[in-house]
DNA sequence: CGTAATTTTCAGAAATTTCTGAAATATCGA
DNA sequence: TCGATATTTCAGAAATTTCTGAAAATTACG
């Protein structure tokens, strides 16, 4: 593996965590490779940066890029294929939450509607069927938010996100915004109830 | 599988999302079953619905443990273990959101900020400790977020998340908090850029 | 075209994970 | 203590996933 020591741990460090994250090894330490390098990097450069097989770095190039975390690039008067990850890091965790989200959530949501359209009245369903909807309901609420904080650009979702939960002292119990006109100036102190 | 057809097709759902979940198969099955159970099942009970060996159970038991996501209950005069899901699905939320933070995200929260105390000088370094450096900022400002949010009692949070990026017209591009006095009344129309 | 460079595919090998039955361990109450 | 009941452990089997080298397919350009 021809990288420093430092990029070395970073890269052995993704490959350990990229089974937890849905992801294998290979394709973990390949993400990382190019998200350190300054420089698009080809395929055989990858070989020889994570020290796998030319077969493996294509199969996992190529989920990556199903994953759309990487991006192509082209060199003039280089016919290879080169890859980097995106400049903009905040638009890796959209992509990655996005993705996450198709994979992990959306299946279960289609599945809980698909559920509630099918379901009769057998009576040893109605418990079930209570949390099923339950758990439909939750999820909707979750997508719905994601969809919306989705619509931000970065600038203000980065604000929205330093902000907090301090943001919370202006939506009422009701659920509706109210105005606090003493709220820019002074924050007060112990408004909400300790969690 | 004794189970109703509906109750069936929810629990083989969740075995098959098992594995995108970072659980296996029988784990998400065990667990679905419990969800959907309105009574606390034991080891028993749950090798009939679910239809795999008993050893398999008591080892998807233990995971479910590990996750904090099942919890043991007792029933007088009789010594088996019985397991039941919270009551409460944000409770749910919220440890499996605890849980996958502190499996997916925490480690590499402390590797960077190892990696950061080692890293030394070395020329070929510096793109990537720049890198990293804006990898750790931006986990550092999502967890920090992320705790805050979580100190919320679950009506203001539903409340939070309901609102969604409404909200952000209150926080100025400068990440302060300002008073809008005609918020409350009249919500303004296409006050954000559209996304 | 033809051919050299490059990428992809894929069958089987290797590695890892999951699952089981049997044995070991633990717990309760007589 | 003993024995009945319940749970856990664990070695090996089964299943699944990952990885590789070799072959096939694709592409660029003379």
């Amino acid at each position: 593996m021809k990288l420093t020591p430092l990029q070395r741990e970073f890269v052995l460090h993704f490959g350990e965590m990229g089974s937890r994250w849905g992801i294998n090894r290979t394709v973990g330490q390949i993400y990382a490779a190019l998200f350190l390098s300054e420089e698009p990097l080809n395929a055989d450069e990858l070989v020889e940066r994570v020290g796998v097989s030319r077969s493996n770095v294509s199969m996992g190039l190529k989920e990556l890029q199903a994953w759309r975390l990487v991006r192509l690039k082209h060199k003039p008067g280089d016919r290879r294929d080169y890859f980097t990850t995106p400049d903009d890091i905040w638009e890796i965790v959209r992509t990655l939450i996005d993705e996450r989200k198709k994979r992990e959530i959306d299946p279960t949501l289609t599945k809980l509607r698909e559920l509630q359209m099918e379901a009769g009245d057998e009576p040893g369903d109605q418990h079930a069927q209570a949390k099923m909807a339950e758990m439909l309901e939750l999820i909707e609420l979750l997508t719905r938010w994601y969809d919306d904080m989705n619509k931000l650009e970065t600038e203000r979702l980065v604000n929205l996100l330093s902000v907090g939960s301090k943001i919370s002292g202006v939506v009422g119990k009701a659920g509706k915004i109210i105005p606090l006109p003493s709220m820019a100036k002074k924050q007060k102190k112990s408004k909400a109830k300790k969690g």
